[in-house]
DNA sequence: CGAGTTTGACCTGCGC
DNA sequence: GCGCAGGTCAAACTCG
């Protein structure tokens, strides 16, 4: 007990610390956001995409983030360098802590947009460079990949499987994506002192489907899965919004890689996907609903790069918000990846908090009967321990619930106006309804699938798809997905969040708390069984 | 006791 | 050819 009380007292003033410089910090990023607002009303209207395309011809973003809101974040990270300049911990934690608050930004503002414009590819990549110092690939492998064209490596690497990369905030050490995995192996990759683990299908004792899952090494609360191979057998419900998703991605790959060469990449649809490369517009057909009505979408000016050694798509599911100017940024770690950026754009609209749907990709399918597993908490705080980096992203979300709960009212004011003005974006708009498209009859699916033993996830998964647009005006995505990926953190440290001063849990409200069905499918019944998060 | 995880050893490809 | 790094294997271990 004495050391509970004793840690409890130090996270309290850790906890003080934090919220001083939160202050400051928040008081930064509204004067950003007020600003940038401003901006995206001007800066939507010239068509980000065209910029994108005429500046970037080789790269592609794919990503189901959203606009006006990266650009903020690189103001955001130079202000809190500025302000905070000596207190490297506090302000990586500070920083860690706007993500959750829907405050985290990507790279990429006016400033490096002047930049890119007016440099080649190598300044770029300096640029970025110093935005994101360390990552999983060298430098070397950087410019050989920037160099070499798409061809090229298809010519050199004929046989290579194509790989879809999925970059999501996620808080458990694997982003539960439907499919049963079995973990072979780990090892530390160069570059990055989270270790990564490989994961193998086990649905079918013959499906060749790997993945690879590692922590992004500058934020870690981003989880990068590197899905290899097909399912070669029928996916559950739950899996297939993922697999349609990362199939499609690879399926862009594919038909590209087949007009520019004969190589055949080894990843292909589960879901029917048609791509079309014909006019410089890949269309994907997903199936993901329940009665298999294909959607559609339209990526304009797509072009790819691929590496050396794989050719890879990455899905940006950290619903970072992307303008043109924030989808150079994002490639920040593009070259770094050898990948390939995707980005998601139609034509509706919709009033869903980005967060919401990364935060299905995140946990929206999860099981979570595996959440209080020791072996996975204690496997996630020994390579946080490893990494060096992790108790900061601990110590994040516990002062987050402290902000949360000893100063809520003001902090949801500001995250309702951080989220008014994020979905006031029209490309936000686009991107979701896109992402919605493919994804709303999984996720209903599971709604109606929750099961009674796990309120994390069916709270999450109302919040998510039952009322999100008034949950987000109570409680911002960022709670959302603490409650869908963070439960690991909750139950790692009773102790603080349900500490006196703060009265137990108050987090949720009674009506986020949910409600046990007990007709759950089967199909979901053994994810829950078998996931492991 | 079975299923899943951990971890050191081993294999392979690639660059120098 | 050598060394490095990524990827895989499999025995030991853990847990329910």
């Amino acid at each position: 007990m004495d050391e509970v009380k004793e840690e409890n007292e130090r996270l309290k003033m850790l906890l003080a610390r934090i919220a001083k410089d939160y202050q400051s910090l928040k008081m930064h990023f509204f004067d950003i956001l007020q600003q940038e607002e401003a901006k995206s009303t001007t800066d939507t209207t010239s068509g980000s995409d065209g910029h994108q395309a005429k500046e970037e011809p080789e790269l592609v973003s794919l990503s189901l983030g959203m606009t006006s809101s990266d650009q903020a974040k690189k103001h955001d990270k130079k202000n809190s360098n500025l302000s905070n300049g000596g207190q490297e911990d506090d302000e990586r934690m500070n920083g860690q802590l706007s993500l959750r608050l829907d405050c985290r930004f990507e790279p990429g503002s006016n400033e490096d947009r002047r930049i890119i414009a007016s440099s080649n590819i190598n300044s770029f990549e300096e640029v970025l460079k110093e935005d994101e110092p360390t990552e999983i690939w060298p430098p070397s492998k950087v410019l050989k990949t920037a160099r070499s064209t798409d061809d090229e490596v298809l010519q050199q690497n004929p046989l290579k499987k194509a790989r879809v990369s999925v970059r999501a905030r996620c808080d458990t050490p694997t982003m539960n994506d439907g499919c049963q995995w079995r973990k072979y192996g780990q090892k530390i990759a160069k570059g990055n002192p989270c270790p990564r683990g490989y994961y193998r299908c086990t649905v079918s004792s013959s499906c060749p489907v790997r993945k690879q899952v590692q922590r992004c090494v500058d934020d870690m609360s981003i989880l990068i899965t590197t899905y290899e191979g097909t399912h070669n057998h029928p996916l559950p419900i739950s899996a297939t919004a993922m697999a349609s998703t990362t199939s499609a991605a690879a399926s862009m790959l594919q038909s590209r890689s087949s007009s520019s060469s004969q190589g055949g990449l080894g990843t292909s649809a589960t879901a029917p996907i048609s791509s079309s490369t014909a006019t410089n517009l890949h269309r994907f057909n997903f199936s993901v609903s329940q009665n298999s009505r294909p959607h559609q979408f339209y990526i304009p000016n797509s072009s790819f790069s691929t590496s050396n050694s794989h050719p890879t798509v990455t899905l940006d599911l950290t619903t970072a918000p992307s303008t043109s100017s924030s989808s150079f940024g994002r490639f920040s770690s593009t070259p770094r990846y050898s990948s390939t950026r995707l980005n998601f754009s139609s034509s509706s609209s919709s009033s869903l908090d980005p967060n919401t749907l990364q935060s299905h990709w995140n946990g929206g399918y999860r099981g979570y009967s595996n959440y209080g597993k020791p072996a996975y908490n204690d496997n996630h705080i020994e390579y946080s321990n490893t990494a060096g980096k992790q108790p900061f992203q601990e110590h994040l979300y516990q002062n987050y619930m402290h902000n949360h709960q000893n100063a809520a009212v003001p902090l949801q004011e500001n995250i309702v106006a951080a989220t008014k003005a994020i979905t006031s974006n029209p490309k936000f708009h686009s991107v979701l309804a896109a992402a919605l498209t493919s994804y709303v009859g999984d996720a209903r699916e599971n709604i109606n699938q929750g099961a009674g033993d796990h309120h994390h996830q069916s709270s999450s998964l109302k919040l998510k798809w039952g009322d999100s647009r008034t949950v987000n005006h109570i409680y911002p995505s960022s709670v959302q997905n603490v409650i869908g990926c963070g439960s690991s953190y909750l139950n790692k440290s009773p102790s603080l969040i349900t500490s006196p001063q703060q009265g137990g849990l108050p987090l949720f409200p009674p009506s986020l708390q949910l409600s046990a069905s007990k007709g759950a499918s089967t199909a979901l019944a053994d994810n829950r069984d078998h996931f492991q998060l």
